[in-house]
DNA sequence: CGGCAGCTTGAAAGAGTTCAATCCGTGTGG
DNA sequence: CCACACGGATTGAACTCTTTCAAGCTGCCG
């Protein structure tokens, strides 16, 4: 799957569900206004459209932010499997609940913070979510949307988005290049972003992070 | 119940689940800076808080915007009941995954409208939600929120939404009372909003709406 | 070696915030 | 039953963060 392409629309009735197995995908929505928010980056181990499942039609489109490998399952597969392990099927409303307080966590951070402490934010999280997965090591990241991306995802205009990065980067706090995101100064950027990672309910993980099941 | 009074508090591990019986309930997290941002409002016949069944302490608070009442059922025996009725496992399910598609809807509502889109988003969905448990006829409802609070909703100044609710009333679109909304041009103000209700998904409630079960 | 997508830059305009004072409705105590 | 008290609503003016527009730059893919 290559970079910047649907893999589920708007509108879509899906018959499967996919799991990221590696590369970033996001969840976006089109403001009439033309605009295109991103609701949501997901990292590997996340299933991103478990949703389809119940809510037949989609009310939200799933695209690749990279190139990134998915597994898809088919939900009659998974309807099965969560009846007949009751542990799964809770397993499964659990990440619908992350999901939930992750986007709770957006809207206090979208409604409530300058561009500046929006993007730290964003950034914080993503290297949190990274880490337990251990596909970060907490300084070190791969670029997961490009700078009007991620203007999009935090509701802030590609240009200012430029000039806070900028920004960051004169201050020695984060290096936001094209492909690697460097955090120079994690201290100085939690504080920026208010960072507090309990939403994240990361406790649940213990390593393995996941038991997945294919069909 | 009475008015602006916590019910759960971030960081609570609350034994039981309520729900919304009459009144208006919404969900809050502070921002660091001091600020509040409300992330949800709940309408009679939500459950506002089933997510505490799994993920045990609260990222957030709720507090209820009016006198409203309420009925607790304790997470055992919610357990119980969806551990030998899997529909209404998946009733709840569903519920979690209705929240965040409002959620979603938010995001792209304050990531993306302007001040005055983004008040009449929220008044549109209100609407929507309220008529489908003949709380309002579409022109009128009970005013949810005092306007300091429906900036916290929407991350606008209170000396701003004033303003703009000002315009709205003076445009005749709508009339934001103290205790009563009065929708003057609903036409106007869903194009305002650009309204689009699918996220909402409807369509799963037939009347009766909800069927509750109390212990 | 194009050419295009995405990044930069500057200047000007605008939406929304901040501060601070005033008003108003309602509920409370005398 | 009146008067004060307080939370919320209003107003005005100054200010600033962010957007907008528009043009130039750059790295990378074909």
């Amino acid at each position: 799957m290559t970079d910047d392409t649907d893999i589920v629309r708007e509108g879509d009735k899906p018959k499967q569900s996919c799991l990221l197995l590696d590369g970033y995908l996001f969840r976006y929505k089109i403001v009439a206004a033309g605009k295109r928010q991103i609701v949501s980056v997901h990292v590997p181990g996340d299933i991103p459209d478990i949703q389809s499942l119940l809510l037949s039609e989609m009310d939200h489109s799933v695209a690749s932010a990279s190139t990134c490998t998915l597994g898809f399952i088919e939900h009659d597969a998974l309807r099965n499997l969560f009846r007949s392990h009751p542990s799964v099927g809770d397993a499964f409303w659990l990440e619908t609940l992350m999901d939930a307080s992750i986007y709770r966590e957006w809207l206090a951070n979208i409604g409530g913070r300058d561009a500046r402490g929006r993007i730290a934010h964003f950034l914080c999280e993503l290297i949190c979510r990274l880490e337990a997965v251990d596909l970060s090591d907490g300084k070190t990241l791969k670029t997961p949307l490009a700078q009007f991306e991620l203007g999009e995802a935090t509701g802030i205009t590609t240009v200012h988005v430029n000039r806070v990065l900028q920004r960051l980067k004169a201050e020695a706090i984060v290096d936001y290049g094209r492909h690697t995101v460097t955090v120079l100064n994690s201290d100085k950027l939690r504080e920026i972003a208010e960072f507090e990672p309990k939403y994240l309910h990361m406790h649940k993980f213990s390593s393995p992070n996941r038991i997945v099941h294919r069909t």
